[in-house]
DNA sequence: CGACGCTAAACGTCTGACGTATTGCTCCAC
DNA sequence: GTGGAGCAATACGTCAGACGTTTAGCGTCG
């Protein structure tokens, strides 16, 4: 978010700079949008503030209706805004949403991991270093409730096909990354784990393998659940090692 | 966290759901912006392609060239095409560039962070868990190359007012996450990392304590590029905890 | 007293036009 | 022949106005 680094343009044709072609003024849209969401992180926009309607927000900046549009596009796409119609509609400063983040940031892994930048392999390290870590912060620190919620998930059918109507059966891990009380580690983890869930093609995995798993799910439960924080960590790394193996067996690129 | 009770829904105005609003139908604007970034991330529309121009993008799709753009703008906003003015202009589909997943990340945790859902306390504990074993993946691995990018980014001055000209100097920790050779690494840490330094207020900390700081960079360095796993680990562990202690004792809430 | 239907506020979409940035090519002067 | 100035073409950026659509609220009628 540097501000529009000027082109320190000495006149040299001796720095190609390869591609980084600097937009030499900023499209009044964008002025709009990054007005606007430097006043809401700012705080003087809370959430829930109803903006004034399009074509009032519009005049405010001295642009059009359409132009005013556009910066909204911009900050509703990063969920800042949110729009809504009607009678009573209007455009409001949305609640910060860890959930949205997590999605929006396992949309991006995804784009990553499909360049030779990211490998599939990254990940698995990463969530090596990630889950047994939570695994013991859990272990330690689990309330009755959260220990209760850790053991339904890994009481929880394994069903792919989730019937509708009931989805009470969020996967273990993401529950357990909760159950640190810590949602950093959440919004780190999860969007690993969902890359992951995307990537894996289930059918190359006979139904035995699962029952490994939750057999696994169970016993890190447990210890969770008695407190026992070294069992728990080292447990969650046998599995996560275990998974690896799964996955790095049944080849990842879709 | 008990993963949010299924609204069980048995008729009934017993139950308001709160603010759950489902929109209807999804404005074309979505439905063209959902397509072309299903395309792009299906591979359909690879890096570098060429969209067609506005005027005909609507057409393609049945819709205004107003409606085309909003689309665009939403795509543009999430980094996945950029458009460029001109003959010879256009929108283009985007290379994946992890520099900026973590700008987005970051300032998506920025927002988080001022909600009572996240602390910087778990910021901090998220840091105290990663970078540790950062430091030790990069003694496993550094070679010779990153071994030096490693002790230059210990040796940097640490400067405030960063001379413009000169960028050599990324941030020692940055530095480190990239010497794991795991991107994954960079992506968890390097956001948390931005945050931390954008909500620090560096006046209130004598540079006695930059030294010191500056003194334990050297040192990892050191360990790091003699292979040391465990030292560096330790080290860095220390010093984690060395820095939370600085950032606890200043204060975050800007 | 309840259901139906109308109304108004805002967003959603369309149309057409004009401004502006950028590039390539032409044409003229030297 | 070469080099620079200037024109043309392309596609994005912005504007203006109009009409459709959604939704909440309210009034009326049975």
């Amino acid at each position: 978010m540097p501000p529009q680094p000027p082109a320190s343009g000495t006149a040299g044709p001796s720095t190609p700079v390869a591609h980084l072609r600097v937009q030499r003024v900023r499209p009044a849209y964008r002025q709009v949008a990054d007005e606007l969401r430097t006043q809401i992180l700012a705080g003087t926009l809370p959430a829930g503030t109803r903006l004034p309607n399009e074509a009032e927000l519009g005049r405010a900046f001295g642009v059009s209706r359409s132009t005013a549009r556009e910066a909204l596009r911009v900050l509703s796409s990063q969920h800042l805004v949110e729009t809504l119609r009607g009678v009573q509609g209007g455009t409001f400063v949305s609640e910060p949403d860890p959930a949205r983040v997590v999605e929006d940031v396992g949309s991006a892994l995804g784009v990553l991991v499909m360049t030779p930048q990211l490998h599939v392999s990254d990940l698995l390290e990463a969530r090596l270093l990630l889950e047994p870590a939570a695994a013991r912060l859990a272990a330690q620190r689990a309330d009755a409730e959260t220990v209760e919620a850790v053991r339904a998930a890994a009481a929880a059918p394994r069903d792919d096909r989730d019937p509708s109507g009931f989805v009470g059966h969020l996967d273990f891990h993401t529950t357990l990354l909760m159950a640190t009380g810590n949602l950093m580690l959440t919004l780190m983890g999860q969007p690993v784990n969902d890359v992951l869930r995307t990537r894996l093609r289930r059918a190359g995995v006979e139904a035995g393998e699962w029952d490994k798993v939750d057999a696994c799910h169970r016993e890190i439960a447990e210890h969770i659940a008695e407190g026992r924080a070294g069992e728990a960590e080292e447990s969650m790394r046998d599995h996560i090692v275990e998974l690896r193996r799964l996955y790095e067996r049944d080849g990842f690129w879709t």
